[in-house]
DNA sequence: ACAGTGTTTGAAACTAGTTACATGAGTCAA
DNA sequence: TTGACTCATGTAACTAGTTTCAAACACTGT
């Protein structure tokens, strides 16, 4: 329609002040009326770049991944690359089918987290030669670079925390274990306190089950004066529970999370909590898979600090 | 190195039988050895398809619509469709750049929150002849297909609700209305109330605005009998902060919100609210972009039921 | 023995672009 | 006037696959 070749296009396109223009502006005015669109799919056969980004995140439906996910996205934009988002549902299985599609997909990076994988997720991104980062812990001797906090080192502040307020029966509330080596690790951070710790229940993370198994905890461990929750969400809803039944905190029973979800701090009491950067975690994790995508520059582990944020629910004993 | 043409490499991969098995081995065998990966871009050129669908929301840093993506990722995964995110913060014009992004990663379709668009959207998504459903609204007369609950007619329930108990002195805690038609749209619906709405007050989702918030309304109309917030999120936060000083929730105020977030049962007391479908909402509109890209069905517009759910926060005045 | 049929396979055209190279026109100084 | 040079543009090769068509071959029935 404008007259000239598809590589006059090309140029109009992608280097336009290598175009007349007096043609450029036909090829403008063409492209105007024909709706034009470029294929982004033969764009990248060229360029051998989706400009994608992968990440495997157990769900969306809980707070601390998806504020993660809102900073990575945010950050990952500001150099072009856009995320796809697949959620595995805490499922190493699921886990496993979902890399196999963001890879057929084509996506130049992968975003995961935890340091456990199922059998074969190794073999399948060396394959497809794919930058891949851990996130929510710190494991520098896992082969691939993980990007966050400690786990075993948080439950053990957690715990330390309340040793330290003399604590010695403490009945710590886990969320799910199965497939999920940060809770893992929190606990066994948590459990260095040897003796003091009366009791390990698990809960879903929900505020029912929360309650519920806080319910269980005063009922087959009565002795207990502090709670450990290994979540927020878990602090929150024992911290309703108690509420709810006359138990004052931290006047009764002392409660910690671990998170330090932004609600956290205007709960009654406001939660004591160890503060876990997951804001922070997303931009670096984006801005570390952006350097090894576009430079080529393998990023090393880093350890991002949780720090305790010692706020009124709980109290020496 | 199989000794074959790429045409019957190609066969291997896309149509096995047609191929004699002896062959079939030799590709499969060199396959594996070269660690080949087939392009998706190639593929994608050919058949003009990406299988990547957009979302673009106001924010993942909302249990709302963490839940609706976490729905509609489980339901596009099904059809064998993938969702890239993109977040919008509440901003037309943000809105505007990430959906160009999307478009031109190439996505098949788009979801979109609420009617409301900027200049220069529907350009865009006509150029790319790209299907469009907006969600989280009921707005059946507004060219592109949306599925969801009427804003205007939840504002009003809860309204009306809180009209059947005897009050006449409401306050509304909204949240922010800039660049938001739903919220627009749910406190036109609370309006109706008319006199007996004392004020109308602005906060940020969150437990802290919505506290300050709380505190201004009591200081300022210290006559309401009832909260009527248009977020779980504020009437949480409410909850929260009159429990702490000391006002009682039902007896002496009554708070209703809306969305009915999980965690708004095991509330103290627990939280009636306005019960907004949104896994429901993620997967019919999930579903319904599956049809219209696969089988170009365009879907009309579905109204999704919000119900109230009557639980403690609310009593006779 | 020969025609008809079915199975495999490769050659080549095709998808929608990018890019190296060549060509032709126009400008300018020797 | 001519060689040197720049500028703009087309040609054709290239990206990595899919698909159509035709050819080669084996097998069957007459």
């Amino acid at each position: 329609m404008a007259g000239v070749s598809v590589a006059t296009v090309s140029r109009v396109l992608n280097k336009p002040t290598v175009v007349s223009k007096a043609t450029r502006e036909n090829v403008e005015r063409a492209i105007e009326t024909l709706k034009f669109v470029p294929s982004s799919s033969a764009r990248a056969i060229n360029s051998g770049r989706t400009r994608l980004v992968g990440a495997l995140i157990p769900t969306l439906d809980h707070a601390i991944f998806s504020r993660f996910i809102d900073a990575m996205e945010v950050q990952l934009d500001a150099s072009g690359l856009s995320l796809i988002v697949a959620t595995t549902g805490y499922d190493a299985d699921r886990e496993l089918d979902k890399t196999k599609r963001l890879l057929n997909i084509g996506v130049e990076g992968l975003i995961v987290s935890g340091i456990a994988r199922a059998d074969g997720f190794q073999e399948l991104v060396e394959r497809h030669q794919v930058p891949v980062i851990a996130t929510s812990c710190f494991e520098p001797d896992h082969g691939i670079p993980s990007i966050g906090y400690d786990n075993f080192q948080v439950g053990k502040d957690a715990v330390d925390h309340l040793r330290s307020l003399g604590h010695s029966n403490i009945a710590i509330l886990s969320g799910p274990i199965a497939d999920n080596d940060r809770t893992r690790g929190r606990l066994s951070g948590a459990l260095t306190a040897g003796e003091a710790v009366q009791t390990v229940l698990e809960a879903e993370l929900s505020f029912s089950s929360a309650a519920e198994t806080s319910r269980k905890i005063l009922t087959e461990t009565p002795n207990v004066t502090a709670f450990l929750c290994l979540s927020d969400v878990l602090a929150q809803g024992a911290l309703l529970y108690l509420s709810k039944i006359g138990v004052q905190v931290p006047r009764d029973i002392s409660v910690i999370g671990i998170d330090d979800l932004p609600s956290s701090a205007s709960f009654n009491p406001p939660l004591t909590s160890i503060h876990l950067p997951v804001v922070d975690m997303g931009k670096e994790a984006a801005a570390a898979i952006t350097q090894w995508i576009e430079a080529d520059i393998e990023p090393s582990s880093k350890k991002l600090e949780a720090e305790i944020r010692d706020r009124g629910s709980t109290i020496q004993v």
